[in-house]
RNA sequence: GGCCCCAUCGUCUAGAGGCCUAGGACGCCGGCCUCUCACGCCGGUAACACGGGUUCGAAUCCCGUUGGGGCUACCA
């Protein structure tokens, strides 16, 4: 039994059994707890009202792509509500397309969610191994005379179908007999008003006679979504599905057949769509929007998780930066908006460079190194003794870095003495007309700065004034000159950062190098 | 086409009839800090889609228009 639920989350209904096994559980524990003393009647209603609220949720995303931004969000705001509320989260593959289902998708979709830190505590259940329970669901329709059989075929026209709706069991007969294919669908009533209770969009009613007799198994003996998805959260005791708002509009279809068997209809919450910047729903052509390019590419996951968050949430107290546990304990159902969101990049790079620079460096480590291995800059001794001193350089590059491939951009000269001057820093910092006294100071810089016996952030600043002095180099373009021989370009951390962290030798080598460049 | 949903700065949003001269964040612009670039800090720019009601009073409630989105598949 868990001790996070939260009694005064919610109003979803559970199965009956669900509800009772747990409530007896929970009771008898706490019993047990007060040694019958006097045992509060308050908490009898307390242990109650927690277990009506046993919440299980999934996310149930289909394997034909990869897993993208609003998926990610669904799949982020049901295992934000689970976790809050001490509930179970269940991932399910709806995989029942069998054209357009594909393996390497669902492993794809499997890393986004473990890349986000998305655990779920049961499945990966796959639809498409759960056929038999789909159409045990649709014979008991069938039975009940909630569906029936279409003969129909695909082409024949709209409505078409109509003409299977009351067939005499007689006729059905002779129908099955000629051994046509047919397909099932739900027969919906006439004039009738369904109406449910949105978490989201508030209650919500749906005309039947907008509704056509939609089709529930194929005629390849395959479900369609509507059913199972129905059946599963049903047999998986799903008691709140929060899922995209394009299935808003079915979910008239859904509490139809939730009625039809009987059944208690979950609560449902549905999330504003996530558009791209035209507006339109994101996809492909937005650019990158799959979860696993961001991690592939740049992003911390973090940065990620946070930034999707607020699409579509917001805290309500003004803060935008908030850890798994900060999100788990602030978000809340109620503060979901209604109006579609619109995926600003731009904002989840600032949010990702917020991440980067107040990431401790060991956070950051295991992604710079896949940066530096990919440019060829890698070395194992920065794993080793030289571990240290490159959890230093992180340091010092975090706050400058845009996205986790500058590391070995902006970085390169901590880790190579292969770079080359940039050709606009070397413009501004070594001109022709100063060259001559810019080589007198650099030697002399270079000389004193090999007898320094400790070469410390105030001494490397003490020498490098005063030889900009004695030269009458304003210490600023000096400083310049010096960042491009020690780094080949014109922005880098604090020089004296850069001198230090480099160490002596290093320094020294490259100051020659400089020296001979401009000679 | 039909049905449904939504509508506050360019973007994400706060706002549940007077607290709104509409708040925060990203972006953009300026400034400070400073050896550059960042970080940080300070300041500025910019919105209640429109039109009718209701009310003493509306961004907030109602109606219409417009715009956007979704659904309308033997896709999910």
């Amino acid at each position: 039994m868990t001790k996070r639920g939260k009694w005064a989350l919610g109003t979803g209904p559970t199965t009956k059994s669900q509800e009772h096994y747990g409530f007896l559980v929970s009771f008898v524990s706490l019993w047990l707890r007060f040694q019958s003393s006097q045992f509060p009647v308050f908490l009898l209603f307390y242990c109650f009202e927690m277990n009506t609220m046993s919440v299980r949720v999934r996310f149930a995303p289909s394997p034909t792509g990869h897993l993208h931004i609003g998926g990610a969000r669904t799949a982020l705001f049901n295992w934000l509500f689970a976790r809050q509320s001490g509930g179970t989260f269940v991932l399910r593959i709806e995989d029942t397309d069998q054209q357009r289902s594909d393996e390497e998708m669902v492993q794809g979709i499997l890393e986004g969610l473990t890349w986000l830190g998305l655990d779920w505590d049961e499945g990966p259940f796959f639809q498409s191994e759960r056929l038999d329970l789909h159409r045990a669901v649709c014979q008991r329709l069938l039975e009940t005379g909630w569906a029936y059989r279409d003969f129909s075929a695909r082409n024949e026209g709209p409505d078409s179908h109509r003409a299977f709706r009351d067939l005499s069991s007689i006729e059905m007969e002779e129908c099955l007999k000629g051994g046509d294919p047919f397909a099932i669908r739900f027969k919906v009533p006439e004039d009738q008003t369904i109406q449910f209770e949105d978490l989201v969009f508030g209650p919500t009613t749906v005309e039947t006679n907008n509704l056509e007799d939609f089709v529930i198994l194929r005629s390849d003996g395959y479900p369609t979504y509507h059913l199972s998805v129905v059946a599963d959260d049903l047999e998986m005791g799903i008691t709140h599905v929060i899922r995209g708002a394009d299935h808003l509009s079915n979910t008239g279809k859904h509490v139809l057949l939730y009625q039809a068997l009987d059944e208690v209809v979950p609560t449902y919450a549905h999330l504003p769509l996530i558009l791209g910047p035209d507006k339109k729903r994101l996809s492909k052509r937005h650019g990158a929007t799959s979860v696993t390019e961001y991690r592939d590419h740049v992003l911390l996951s973090e940065a990620v998780r946070n930034y999707i968050a607020l699409l579509g949430w917001s805290s309500g107290d003004d803060s935008e930066i908030f850890s798994s546990d900060e999100l788990i304990k602030k978000f809340n159902i109620s503060r979901i908006s209604k109006a579609n969101a619109v995926f600003d990049y731009t904002k989840l790079e600032w949010m990702n460079k917020r991440y980067i620079s107040s990431s401790p460096a060991e956070t950051l480590e295991a992604g710079v190194r896949e940066q530096l291995q990919k440019s060829g800059l890698w070395r194992s001794e920065l794993e080793e003794d030289a571990r240290p001193w490159f959890l230093s350089v992180i340091d010092l590059l975090k706050t400058r870095v845009q996205a986790l491939p500058d590391f070995a951009v902006y970085g390169k000269a901590f880790f190579t003495d292969d770079f080359s001057y940039d050709e606009a820093a070397a413009a501004k910092y070594l001109k022709a007309e100063q060259r001559p006294i810019l080589t007198e100071a650099l030697t002399e810089l270079r000389d004193r700065y090999e007898r320094l016996p400790d070469f410390t952030l105030e001494k490397t600043e003490e020498v490098l004034r005063e030889v900009a002095n004695k030269y009458e180099l304003k210490a600023g373009q000096f400083i310049g000159a010096v960042r491009v021989a020690c780094t080949g370009r014109a922005q880098a951390p604090g020089i004296f950062d850069v001198l230090v962290t480099l160490g002596q030798t290093n320094v020294l080598a490259r100051l020659d190098r400089l020296i001979q460049y401009v000679e």
